[in-house]
DNA sequence: TAACGATTTTGACTTTTGTCAAAAAAACAA
DNA sequence: TTGTTTTTTTGACAAAAGTCAAAATCGTTA
């Protein structure tokens, strides 16, 4: 069974006439570290889920890199902005890991959301999670300190930490890799 | 007609038949300035909109106050985290100045979601444009220094620094009131 | 193993933001 | 209007985080 179709199942039923549609629908790749999943400027979009490798969303401002997530293994991901709108990504999606992925174009999606009531849900389902996670990522950013925010990176997402570089983890977190570097020899 | 599910159309067509569900379902109140929606720990939640006034949000973190949104006139507003996990909200609602609303309590809301496709959608495209909301919030959190995430705010919501008081809007950016009034000073 | 590049750490210093206390200004009510 | 309360501003200082440059460490490959 398709590992993406396993996740959609955790949010609510399919019935066997979905699931054939999704399986025609859902595509696989493996990619080496370094290669891009989408890059900034790009319109094809999709909800993705690795099986197996890590990725990073990261945006340019400035002339710097800035890392808006990092995506693991058996979570859905997407690219929110061009995903829901439709527009050029400035997002670009990098593997950090050689990754083994499932994808569906958000088109393809799309006729399915027209087409079928409980894909609707589950699409809104997923939206809400991720509203949720953002909502935290916003406390975190908004009341704690450099250090705390990473204490609560450490506990939450041990893996991120071990498996991600300090300046990655640095940029997410909205601080200086020095910075990081100093909290962390405490 | 009433307001909120005229708001709903411009996110998708809705037959006659959910209007005249909707129409059941929509309460509408007029509440003073200091009122509260939603205290923390209550459960009940809801999907509304202002027809007039102000409304902020806020949760208590070690004792102080951290405004999380502000609720103006217009705009589809819920409390996230009640809402999507029908949990205890940690979250205030409060008015800030006398408000009209009109809302529909997550319960009913569920029944016409199960009911209608059309529902079903304008509920997902809400929850995805409220990631778009706070995906910005989060890069801007992420990048910017409290003068320029203030200034941010100024362009992009002027009428928040006109109608708000300054310790609110300096919570919800973030940092401090005194601070703020220095960054306001130049 | 040696050498290269990338990542991380360290040091000295600057800038930004926070803290605490008090004064000033504004809003509100008697 | 006159007090009273709330909000905003100011000052002196402390702490947190950023900057820049250089050194150390690590991983990879020739």
């Amino acid at each position: 069974m398709n590992a993406l179709i396993e996740k959609f199942k955790q949010y609510g039923p399919l019935s066997d006439e979905i699931e054939y549609e999704l399986l025609k629908k859902i595509k696989n790749q493996t990619r080496p570290k370094g290669d891009f999943f989408l890059k900034q400027g790009q319109i094809i979009t999709c909800l993705f889920m690795l099986e197996t490798g890590l990725v990073r969303s990261y945006y340019t401002i400035e002339d710097r890199e800035v890392n808006s997530w990092f995506g693991f293994e058996n979570i859905i991901l997407g690219s929110i902005t061009p995903l829901f709108q439709q527009r050029p990504s400035s997002e670009n999606i990098q593997f950090l890991e050689p990754s083994t992925i499932h994808y569906i174009e958000s088109s393809d999606l799309e006729a399915l959301y027209r087409k079928y009531t409980e894909m609707n849900t589950i699409g809104r389902l997923i939206a809400e999670e991720c509203c949720k996670f953002l909502e935290e990522r916003v406390n975190s950013l908004q009341t704690q300190s450099a250090e705390k925010r990473y204490h609560a990176l450490l506990s939450f997402q041990p893996d991120a930490v071990q498996r991600i570089s300090l300046g990655h983890i640095a940029s997410y977190l909205g601080i200086k890799q020095e910075t990081l570097s100093r909290i962390r020899k405490k």
